[in-house]
DNA sequence: CTGAAAGCGCTTACAG
DNA sequence: CTGAAAGCGCTTACAG
C-alpha cells in the first residue's frame, strides 16, 4: 500500500500540464469505497460520519493528497469565499496610513479562511456593478469613502453584502467602521488646552482633486474643529495645506501671518507636518519651545520618520482593517452582528513635538 | 416589450435573497430564441456567429442585464483569471516602494481582466501548497524574493504558472522581473567618482529577522558593492545600519570614524537615509558641501519626504509590478513569453543632497 | 452557422 | 449514518 503512493504521484506528473491535474473528491470516494457525499460531509464537518468512515476517507485524502476545488465549492454553494477591497488607486493614491488597512484586511480574510482581492476602481457605479454583477465576490470593503460615495448605490441595488472603512454622510443605514474624527479633535484640542495653549491653528491638506472634497475625514475634521473651537473660544479659521513638505514649511509662514500669538497647531496632514516643524525653525521658532505641534491621524512609522518625532494621535489603520472584514465576515455567515463600537479613537502618542505653552504671555501680565 | 422590463426587474427584485439571483446565459438564450452555446460564442467571442443571431442576443443581454457568472466560467474553462500577490506580511513589513508593487500588479491584472488577491503568507512551503491545491488561482507572483525561497520549489512542484518580483541565487529558469542592482551600484558608484568623491562609504540596512538575511536586495547590492569599490580601489567595507531615522543618525558617527575623510556615502537603506544627514550635521558637516549621500532604490515620495530632498536611484517599483503581471498572464494565455529585459534600472534622481567632493584635499596639495 | 449534450468538481435536499 | 441524483452556470468538443 505504502509503495502505491509515490507511484501514483509520480504518474500523474508525467501526465501534467500547466496545471496539475487535482485529486478530485471523487477519487477519495473510490479509494475509502464511498460516496462522494459523504466525502464532502466529512471534508466540511456538515454532518455526522461514523468514526471508522471518517477514518478511511481521511486517510484517503492523506495518501491522495486532497484538497478540496475552490472553484467548484464556490459554484455549488454560491460562496466563493471571496472578498473584493475596492481602492480607488488613481483618484486618492496610498498614503501611509491606508496601507495598514489593506494589509490587515488581507490578513484578517486569510486567517477566517476568506481571499481579498484588490480592486482598483475609481469613484464609478458601473465599475462597481461590473464586479458584483461578475458574481465572484461575497461582499465588498470600501475605503477611502466619500460622503457621497457612487460606489454605494450600485452595491445596495445588487442586494451585495458590504462594509465601509469610512462612512457616508449619513451612514445610519451601513455597516461601517471609521475613526472617530470627533472624539479625535475633542482629545487633541484638550490636550492642548491642557497644556496650556490658548492661540491654536489648524493645518489640514488641500483636496489634490475634486473628489477629494467630499473625503469623509477631511470633512468630519473640518467640521468637528469649527465646533469645538467654538466651545473653547478658539479660533476656528482652517489652514489649507497641500500634502508635501514643501507646502507645509511655507504655511508655516501664513500661521504665524495670521497670529503671531500662535503656540499650539493642530495638523491634519500627515505629509506636510514635519515641513511645518521645518518652516517654524525656519522663523527662528523651536517646536515644542515655542509652539507645540499635534499631527492627527498619523501612522507611528511617519511619526518616528524624522526628528523631533512628532506627537500624534494614532491612526487605527490595523484595527480597521480587521474590524471592517470581521464584520463584513460575521454578516457573510449569518452570525452575530456585533454591536462592537464602529467609531475607533486615535490614541494620543506623545513624542517630541508637543510641550507646555510658553510663558510669554504671564511674563507680559 | 419596453415595458416588460422594469416588470421583470421588479418580480426578481422582491425575491432576492441576499445576493441577487443573477441572470444566466439560460435566460439569455431564451429571450433571443437560442442555444446556450451560441449565447457562450458571442459572449467569449469564440465562433463566428450570424449578424442576426449576433444582434437579438445582444438585445437580450442588454435587456436582461446580463454578465456572465465568473465561478461557472471558471469551473467550466479550468481558467478563474485570478493570479495571487504572496506577499510576506509578518517576516517582512511592507516598505514604501514595495507598496507600489501591489497597487501597479493590481491595476495590471485588472486592465488585462483578472483578479489580484492579496495573499498573505509567511516564507514557507506549505502555505503556499495550501494556496495552489485549492485550484483558485492561475498564477501566482511572488515579492520580497529570498535568495533560497522557500516558496519557489511547492510552485514548481504544483506545475503552477508562477513569475518573481526579485530574484532566488539561481534565477535563469525563472520567470522574474527586478532591479538591476549591479548597474544600479555602478552607476551610483561612478556617479560620485566623476563629482570627484573617492572616499566614499556604503551604509546599508541590517536585516531585522533570520529570513532577511537571505533577501535578495540586500545581499545582491552588497556583492556589487564590493566588487565595483575594488575595481575604483575604493574601501569596500560595508556598514550595517538599523531601518530608521534614528539609527541613520547614529551611523553617521560611525562613518566619520571609520574614516574622517569622507565625502561621499551610498546608503542602501530609505528608513535611514534622512538620520544619516541629520548625523552629519550634528557633527559639523554640511550635505552635500562636506559629503555627499546618495540614496539607492528608493522611491520618489520617501526621496522628497523631508529637506533637504534626497538624491536617490529611483526604484522603479510600478514598472516591476505591471511587467511582472503582464509577464505571468502573457504565458498564462499562451502569448509570447517576451523577451524584454528583466532586469530594470534605478534611474539617478539628482535632487539636494549630491555635489561635488569638497575641493580641501587640493587645497592641501 | 447553430445546437444537443457532456462535463467542470463540488454541495445539498431528499431518501432510506 | 450513507448514497443516488439533481444542480450550480458556464465551456467545449462533436455533429449536423
Amino acid at each position: 500500500l505504502l509503495t502505491s503512493i509515490p507511484s501514483i504521484r509520480c504518474q500523474t506528473c508525467s501526465m501534467r500540464d500547466a496545471k496539475t491535474s487535482a485529486v478530485t473528491m471523487q477519487n477519495v470516494a473510490d479509494r475509502a469505497g464511498v460516496s462522494i457525499a459523504t466525502v464532502s460531509f466529512v471534508v466540511n464537518s456538515t454532518k455526522n460520519v461514523s468514526p471508522k468512515t471518517r477514518e478511511r476517507i481521511e486517510t484517503a485524502m492523506r495518501e491522495l493528497g486532497f484538497r478540496r476545488n475552490a472553484v467548484a465549492r464556490a459554484l455549488a454553494s454560491r460562496r466563493s469565499h471571496i472578498i473584493a477591497l475596492l481602492f480607488p488607486a488613481l483618484d486618492h493614491p496610498l498614503e501611509t496610513t491606508s496601507i495598514r488597512f489593506v494589509t490587515s484586511a488581507a490578513e484578517t480574510a486569510s486567517e477566517l479562511g476568506y481571499h481579498l482581492v484588490l480592486w482598483p476602481s475609481h469613484y464609478d457605479a458601473e465599475e462597481v456593478r461590473e464586479l458584483t454583477g461578475q458574481g465572484l465576490v461575497d461582499g465588498v470593503i470600501l475605503m477611502e469613502v466619500l460622503l457621497d460615495d457612487p460606489r454605494v448605490p450600485p452595491l445596495i441595488e445588487s442586494n451585495t453584502p458590504f462594509g465601509l472603512i469610512g462612512r457616508t454622510r449619513d451612514p445610519s443605514q451601513l455597516a461601517h467602521v471609521d475613526i472617530d474624527f470627533d472624539k479625535m479633535v475633542e482629545d487633541s484640542v484638550a490636550y492642548l488646552v491642557s497644556l496650556g495653549h490658548h492661540e491654536i491653528a489648524f493645518v489640514i491638506g488641500r483636496a489634490t482633486s475634486d473628489m477629494q472634497r467630499d473625503y469623509g475625514p477631511v470633512a468630519r475634521t473640518e467640521a468637528a474643529y469649527i465646533r469645538v473651537a467654538h466651545e473653547y473660544g478658539l479660533d476656528s479659521d482652517l489652514i489649507y495645506c497641500d500634502k508635501t513638505f514643501v507646502a507645509g514649511r511655507e504655511v508655516a509662514g501664513q500661521v504665524l501671518e495670521r497670529n503671531p500669538q500662535t503656540t499650539g497647531i493642530l495638523v491634519m496632514n500627515e505629509l506636510a507636518a514635519f515641513g511645518i516643524v521645518a518652516g517654524l525653525n525656519d522663523r527662528g521658532l523651536s517646536v515644542p519651545g515655542d509652539i507645540s505641534l499635534l499631527s492627527l491621524s498619523t501612522s507611528p512609522t511617519m511619526g518616528t520618520s524624522y526628528q523631533p518625532e512628532l506627537s500624534t494621535m494614532d491612526s487605527p489603520g490595523i484595527e480597521l482593517g480587521r474590524l471592517a472584514v470581521e464584520a463584513l465576515i460575521n454578516r457573510l455567515e449569518n452570525g452575530p452582528v456585533p454591536d462592537e463600537p464602529q467609531l475607533l479613537p486615535c490614541i494620543l502618542t506623545v513624542r517630541e513635538t508637543t510641550g507646555p505653552a510658553p510663558t510669554r504671555l504671564a511674563v507680559e501680565g
